[in-house]
RNA sequence: GGGCGUUUAGCUCAGUUGGUUAGAGCAUACCCCUUACAAGGGUGGGGUCGGGGGUUCGAGUCCCUCAACGCCCA
């Protein structure tokens, strides 16, 4: 085999070869397997792949993988979201290219234009899924705008309608000015930003005036009252009477409602309740008139008299001047407010009245949190059922049309005289009915996905056989936007819930914390690391750098490390199998049959396996593959594969055989563990092993065997391993040439046996030369190493300073004293000892034991040592 | 304003029924090309687990409180 994994060369081949054998279909496990499904968050058909999508690929994959490997149905059912908005805006842009616009060619021309480039670089995504591993069935690929989920949606729509939950009508929206679209709430941010406050004075009918503050002044002009609250000395002679608007000099009201807050500004608010949402809820509270001054592009319209056709941020400048000279400004302050801006491209939201259909949800709503209550659905990690259940029981009603021609169109039709007809065809009725032209929000699809992927409205052999799913892994930033809206629709149409489980991951950034953007410079493109590293470390690091619902900061270092990780396993395999050559491979040896090393390892590795179990089924998936790391490099290679080279290159051929045995076993097992996390080299390696005749993505996962729980063989190997430490350390402090090879002489207490079984532990371990027990007096020129009761010394010679010596054995015996102070302290506490768990108790006394024979061993070495003094 | 999270070694992070001397990687110091591996091996140094209080025989872990930072909702 190769020196090294050539991941640029291994992953292409050995992913087709996956899936052209039919791998990643449920179709290849037994017909009466037990399922498990996910449903893939369909990345948009416009992205390219980034490290959020490779975090998902990566949690998805490996609980898919494992599923499989435990003999489950495993499908993951891969897609891809139209993405009005966004797609929508990479077309217009390559129009724009072309120097026309949407407007121009037409909805139709458009659309077609549209599918077209959806042909063309919408297979982006789905590549770059591969490139990092998705085991997922491309077979039952879908796309939330292909036929059949265009039906499951315009089902719903009617469905929907038909029980009176749908209604159109006008209402205060976010409205997007520069895509000329309402968008719903969670397509808003909001952030504090530097701004202006405005101060100025509200004059009344009979010339007095009132104070007021606004930060967005040409809202002035929409303005339908002034308010004030109640008790408020200041203005409450003035309530009752009209203000006017200024410049327009339109009559409005003065109003009173404990809304408003005294402290803020002068306490005096103006009330545009066409253009903000509170003013709207004082609006419906007292009545007030609406006046839009807006059209649908952010410019003003004939409501705003003479600054109709302006920009609104124009008129805001034009308007402001014309008050001052009208001597209405009071003043104009800075101030920190919060500015609502698009997700897409950031212009500035602005509220607006504008006629939408809109879903009743409450009642889906109360479905959605009941289920999550009764436990139908649990969310990891439990906190965001919190979230969770706020959202929802708080949910206003969603505006679900949206103003584009990239998406679902609304199955709606109107009459001459303005009728509405909802329905799954045009009504036929001899009057020309004109069509709807708004579609629906992108995620009136998404929610159906778990669903409609499968065949619904149908009652297909997928849906029957794969609905409800088990699992739905995806980052907690869409909790509400999709979790709870496919939570809702599922249990609403399909009366299940459409997953079992939700499992929520964190964002990942940059390695100080910094969310990744383009300007920052900070991005990190999982496709060079795939490039430069290949998809397992990439992978390995992603899901052992994180833990559930917290956010990861990914550093490449780690990828670098774990890359390396990737190098150490590809020559634990090299090793083994290079001595295996052609043999067979042996048999794991009976439990009895094992020396202590070996009968350690695979104790070690069954105590693994029963942990990386519980750790997966309690989604502690980065926990698991640190265990496997500490596992497979701090205890197999650094110590078993150094020890099993006595037998491996000796002459004994049944020592050769069962450690070959354990070798192998060892190996098998811990591909088997780490294929869900790396499952390219891990199925290159596995392809090296003799006698396989199914391939490793299809083989069984391990099962822990208690028979070769050995805490015997562990404690005597952790003696062992105590002593060789203690050895090397003690060369080193001594500056013996690393080559030079020593005597070593050892007091072995009671562990006379386990000394002589394992003599050569020491020669290729501890660079020993030769080993003897002590017989008579200890050596005098000697280094001691204390472990427990045995003592091993190391006859140095010329080395050898007795004061040095004595200090460090000063040293050494001052550490286990604190030790055994403390240890003494517990067990002398009645307390402790009554009521702490009885093992706990038996381990504090063994180790006190342990530390005072190590005492006393070493005080007799420091003892002898001043003699020669 | 309400809710949630984070705070552990220089850096990035683990540490889930409370129980050995709190771990890893990177960085760092020293030694070593010993035939699986220099993409390596060996041995160190480095932490009063954000502050304070409490519960408990025992607290990084549970409770209260304060602080800083971050996120979500309003």
């Amino acid at each position: 085999m190769p020196k090294n994994f050539n991941h640029a060369e291994a992953e292409e081949r050995i992913y087709n070869h996956w899936e052209q054998n039919g791998w990643f279909k449920p179709e290849a496990t037994a017909e009466d397997a037990e399922t498990f499904v996910i449903s893939m968050p369909p990345p948009n058909v416009t992205g390219a792949l980034h490290a959020g999508h490779a975090m998902f690929v990566t949690l998805e994959d490996l609980m898919i993988r494992h599923a499989r490997m435990r003999g489950k149905a495993a499908l993951w059912v891969p897609g891809t979201d139209h993405a009005g908005i966004a797609t929508q805006l990479q077309v217009e842009k390559l129009l724009r290219e072309e120097g026309t616009n949407r407007h121009e060619i037409g909805r139709e021309e458009f659309l077609r234009r549209t599918w077209q480039w959806k042909a063309q670089y919408g297979g982006t995504i789905t590549r770059q899924l591969r490139r990092l591993g998705a085991s997922c069935d491309w077979e039952r690929e879908r796309f939330t705008l292909d036929d059949g989920l265009s039906g499951a949606v315009q089902e719903v729509f009617v469905r929907l309608w038909e029980q009176g939950l749908i209604y159109r009508g006008p209402r205060l929206v976010n409205w997007s000015p520069g895509l000329q679209t309402a968008v719903s709430d969670l397509e808003v941010d909001r952030e504090e930003e530097r701004g202006k406050l405005y101060f100025f004075n509200y004059p009344t009918e009979d010339g007095d005036h009132i104070p007021v503050a606004t930060t967005r002044p040409e809202t002035i002009l929409g303005d339908t009252a002034v308010c004030v609250h109640p008790d408020d000395p200041r203005y409450k002679h003035l309530i009752g009477k009209n203000a006017l608007v200024p410049i327009l000099n339109r009559p409005i009201p003065i109003i009173a409602d404990e809304y408003v807050d005294r402290e803020f500004g002068t306490g005096a608010l103006k009330v545009t309740p066409a253009h903000d949402f509170n003013d709207y809820e004082l609006h419906k509270r007292h009545g007030l008139a609406l006046v839009s001054v807006m059209n649908p592009d952010a410019t003003m319209n004939a409501q705003a008299g003479i600054y109709q056709g302006l920009d609104r941020f124009e008129c805001r400048q034009r308007l402001w001047a014309d008050m001052e000279l009208a001597g209405l400004t009071i003043e104009v302050r800075d101030h920190q407010y919060v500015v609502p801006r698009s997700q897409r491209g950031g212009e500035v939201i602005e509220p607006m009245l504008s006629t939408q259909w809109f879903l009743k949800i409450k009642p889906l709503a109360e479905k959605a949190v009941q289920a999550v209550r009764d436990g139908r659905i649990t969310i990891v990690p439990e906190r965001f059922e919190k979230v969770y259940y706020h959202w929802l029981e708080n949910i206003e009603d969603w505006c679900i049309s949206r103003q584009l021609w990239w998406g679902h169109r609304i199955p709606a039709w109107y009459s001459p005289d303005g009728e509405i007809f909802v329905g799954r065809t045009a009504p036929q009725d001899g009057r020309t009915w004109t069509p709807e032209l708004d579609v629906l929000d992108t995620w009136f699809s998404s929610g159906l996905w778990p669903f409609s992927t499968l065949g619904w409205p149908a009652d297909t052999p997928d849906l029957k056989r794969y609905y409800p799913t088990q699992m739905l892994e995806t980052g907690y930033d869409i909790l509400f936007f999709w979790v709870a809206r496919m939570i809702m629709m599922g249990l609403w149409f399909t009366d299940e819930v459409p997953f079992r489980e939700v499992y929520l991951h964190g964002l990942v950034r940059d390695k100080d914390g910094r969310k990744m953007s383009k300007t920052l410079g900070n991005v990190i493109d999982p496709l060079d690391m795939i490039d430069q590293y290949g998809a397992d470390p990439l992978r390995y690091t992603l899901v052992t750098g994180s833990t559930p619902g917290n956010d990861i900061n990914l550093d490449v270092a780690r990828i670098e490390r774990n890359w390396k990780f990737v190098n150490k396993i590809w020559q634990i395999a090299n090793f083994t199998l290079s001595n295996l050559g052609d043999d067979e491979i042996p048999p794991l040896p009976h439990s009895k049959d094992l020396d202590v090393p070996s009968a350690w390892i695979v104790s070690r590795l069954n105590t693994l396996i029963a942990l990386v179990q519980r750790l997966i089924d309690n989604h502690q998936y980065g926990e698991a593959g640190r265990q496997l790391d500490e596992f497979l490099w701090g205890e197999f290679a650094d110590w078993y594969i150094e020890i099993s080279k006595a037998a491996l290159y000796g002459t004994n051929i049944d020592a050769r055989r069962n450690t070959l045995g354990v070798l192998t076993h060892v190996l098998d097992s811990s591909l088997r563990l780490l294929h869900p996390y790396m499952p390219f080299v891990t199925e290159e390696l596995w392809s090296y092993l003799p006698n396989r005749n199914r391939p490793l993505i299809m083989s069984s996962w391990p099962t822990a065997d208690n028979q070769y729980l050995n805490p015997d063989a562990e404690r005597k190997m952790t003696m062992l391993m105590d002593l060789i430490r203690g050895i090397r350390l003690a060369r080193e402090e001594y500056g013996v040439e690393a080559g030079k090879k020593t005597s070593l002489i050892i007091q072995p207490g009671g562990n006379a046996d386990l000394i002589t079984h394992h003599t050569h532990l020491f020669m290729r371990l501890a660079n020993t030369s030769d080993l003897q027990f002590v017989t008579g007096h200890a050596p005098e020129n000697a280094a001691s190493i204390v472990v427990g009761d045995m003592t091993a010394y190391l006859p140095l010679n010329d080395l050898i300073d007795v004061a040095s010596e004595t200090a460090r054995l000063q040293a050494e015996i001052e550490k286990v004293r604190a030790q055994i102070s403390k240890t003494e302290s517990q067990l002398g506490n009645a307390q402790f000892v009554e009521r702490a768990r009885k093992d706990v108790v038996e381990r504090e006394r063994g180790k006190l034991a342990d530390l005072q024979s190590s005492v006393s061993r070493l005080s007799e070495r420091i003892a002898a040592l001043e003699k020669l003094r």
